[in-house]
DNA sequence: TATTGTTATACTCTATAACTATA
DNA sequence: TATAGTTATAGAGTATAACAATA
């Protein structure tokens, strides 16, 4: 039925089966989060901000004066990771701790005027990758992708 | 409303607002990947196997003879990579490498009788972990969400 | 005693380049 | 010239333990 040459590396891997991995949800979740990572790292390129930089920034800039901690834990990643990024941000001028009055342990982060301002120009281009990779699904489809995807996560932690 | 007390680290970080992050497929699908991720490498562990082994040794047990890159291709890996998976899983005694009669460059991989029935218990395993992730979806609701998944990735390349 | 921010470390993944042998 | 397998290396990301300051 079809003339095109197979790849170079065949024998058969254009009809290979995937066997159980068909039915695993956690490996057709793996290829999809890899080919969307692989558009927005591009997208956020410009602003030399990686998928987890950018989203710490937006929680940051959503809900100002959180601490560290409530930062590393709303976004699940560790405490110690958030440090790097933090110390990145205040280092370029996204981003600022400032010591919490109520709590001596704690750093409130704010976001500074720079920060917002990269933050909605990324943002912006966020929203036509979102295009890209999600356009096809119409808003009821992909509502209802998102929430069979949070179900997943929330279901337990 | 709640007479739950929040975690230590708050202010707020019960009510947080996650902004664009909400609205963004790549978001969404890295925590519910991360999630189901966690549960597998679990299940895997008495069989040290890690994810990528597993759905290596998958399509190897489904496709004897492949060559090395046709394997990395298919489950999207460098080369590179595979030669240490596969060099993991000959120390093992879970699959061969024959010399390719008709291209002496190529590699014909080849799961052996101790990789199959390693294969089969993980897969029996892989089935219960897949109910604990998506049991609460019907068939229909999984097939659907699945499908979407695979419009994702497979859109473009 | 427990939490916060920090540092250090180790381990896994990933990406890249270079090399050889083969085609 | 191009491909297959390999090696080496560097960069991310992640996980863990330990420490000082503070609660």
């Amino acid at each position: 039925m079809s003339d095109q040459k197979p790849p170079p590396h065949a024998p058969d891997s254009g009809a290979a089966d995937f066997g159980i991995l068909d039915d695993l949800i956690g490996y057709t979740l793996r290829r999809a989060q890899l080919h969307v990572f692989q558009d927005i790292i591009e997208t956020l390129k410009p602003w030399d901000l990686r998928p987890a930089q950018f989203s710490t920034l937006v929680v940051i800039g959503a809900n100002p004066g959180l601490s560290q901690a409530a930062l590393a834990d709303l976004l699940s990643v560790e405490r110690s990771a958030m440090v790097k990024i933090l110390d990145v941000f205040e280092q370029r001028g996204l981003a600022e701790r400032q010591p919490a009055p109520e709590d001596r342990r704690r750093n409130a982060v704010l976001i500074t005027a720079a920060g917002r301002s990269l933050l909605e120009q990324a943002s912006a281009k966020a929203r036509e990758h979102e295009a890209r990779m999600a356009g096809f699904l119409s808003s009821e489809e992909k509502a209802s992708l998102m929430a069979n995807l949070r179900r997943i996560y929330k279901e337990n932690g």
